[in-house]
RNA sequence: CGCGGAGUGGAGCAGCUUGGUAGCUCGUCGGGCUCAUAACCCGAAGGUCGUUGGUUCAAAUCCAUCCUCCGCAA
């Protein structure tokens, strides 16, 4: 801290003026890693929003984050509109995460030392705004971090840098997320004083190895038993836990939150039809074989074990060849 | 006032319509059987039925109120 290098360098971080532009949880650890080493002179933030039944308003978890160091905060609705507040600011460089919004033009090119994002896969791949869900519900053996350059396309400018990291057999989103967020405070941090000096490199995308991954949807979420058990076992963990997968019990919602494969077959069932009960679970056939249920949530129910759902019928027998459809 | 489900021993449920001694499947503990077991048999503990108030001879059950949890929709 005395020698005049790590002064001097100081002095250069004091100069960058960021902006810091993110909303959800998995943006908080990197918000934090740059107040801890830069100036953030400013945060912005998707507007609170009415959520949950009673619609009380919730602030985005970067807000909150925000406040607790008493940095300003904005949360225009609708960037395209208000984007001359920010330049108000005269920030000499942007970082974005998970923001919500695409940039308009004039943000892009204001920052004298650009405008950049952390996204959460390797580019080309899974550009959108789920690829965490998506690298594991599409199986992907490895995913990573891209620190980037903005352009008006979504996930689409060049990249500066990338870490991978090996996708587990037992990683949920849940867990996937954890690690990435962590992974992409790091990398974001490492490369940042190449950046402001002017040595990072540009690398463009390979347009025809890209792929996406858009936002969840409702479909997105629901079970396919005619879909292979690995293929089931993936949506179950890429869905948790947020949304969640979903089926059908005679017409009730069943939200699937753990499960595992078997070695058995039932070439006589039907896909989506209970197989048998086991001590730890529910068997359900699909297409090559079976998964077994073992943490649900019904309905206007918590969750629980499967096997306490099945204790909580008088007749457990009546359960086998039931079927489950969405 | 967005729609809806639910609060009953440690867990999941039934009972509530047609008020009248708290039940089922598990778990736990003890014992038995077995080479053995997530199996089987016998037995036990454990609940002021979410809160408060009301109706009644009598409320888990009917009425009102409040609290809590959750699904859908946004």
């Amino acid at each position: 801290m005395n020698d005049f290098m790590n002064i001097n360098d100081i002095n250069l971080k004091q100069e960058v003026k960021i902006v810091f532009m993110g909303t959800p949880d998995f943006a908080v650890p990197i918000l934090q890693g740059l107040i801890e080493h830069y100036n953030v002179r400013a945060v912005v933030t998707q507007p609170d929003k009415p959520v949950g039944r009673n619609g009380k308003m919730s602030e985005p978890p970067i807000k909150k984050i925000a406040q607790e160091h008493t940095i300003l905060v904005l949360q225009p609705p609708k960037l395209r509109e208000d984007w001359e507040s920010i330049i108000a600011l005269h920030p000499t460089l942007i970082i974005t995460c998970a923001y919500g919004q695409l940039l308009p033009r004039e943000l892009l090119v204001y920052p004298v030392y650009g405008c950049i994002n952390v996204h959460a896969s390797l580019l080309p791949k899974l550009r959108g705004g789920a690829p965490i869900h998506h690298a594991i519900i599409d199986g992907h053996k490895k995913t990573g971090i891209t620190i980037m350059h903005m352009n008006p396309k979504m996930d689409q400018g060049d990249m500066i840098a990338q870490a991978e990291i090996p996708i587990e057999d037992t990683d949920t989103a849940s867990s996937l997320h954890d690690k990435l967020k962590i992974l992409g405070r790091d990398l974001l941090l490492e490369v940042l004083p190449s950046i402001i000096d002017g040595t990072a490199p540009r690398i463009k995308q390979e347009e025809s190895e890209a792929t996406y991954a858009f936002n969840i949807t409702r479909e997105d979420e629901k079970i396919d038993f005619s879909q292979t058990k690995k293929q089931v076992y993936n949506k179950v963990r890429g869905l948790n836990s947020w949304p969640g997968a979903y089926t059908r019990l005679e017409g009730k919602v069943i939200k699937v939150w753990e499960c595992y494969m078997t070695d058995h077959s039932y070439p006589n069932l039907i896909d989506g039809q209970i197989t048998q009960i086991y001590p730890d679970g529910i068997g359900v056939k699909v297409s090559n074989g079976e998964v077994v249920f073992t943490f649900i949530q019904p309905e206007g129910k918590t969750k629980m074990k499967a096997i306490d759902f099945v204790n909580g019928f008088q007749n457990k027998e009546s359960l086998k060849g039931k079927i489950f459809e969405a």
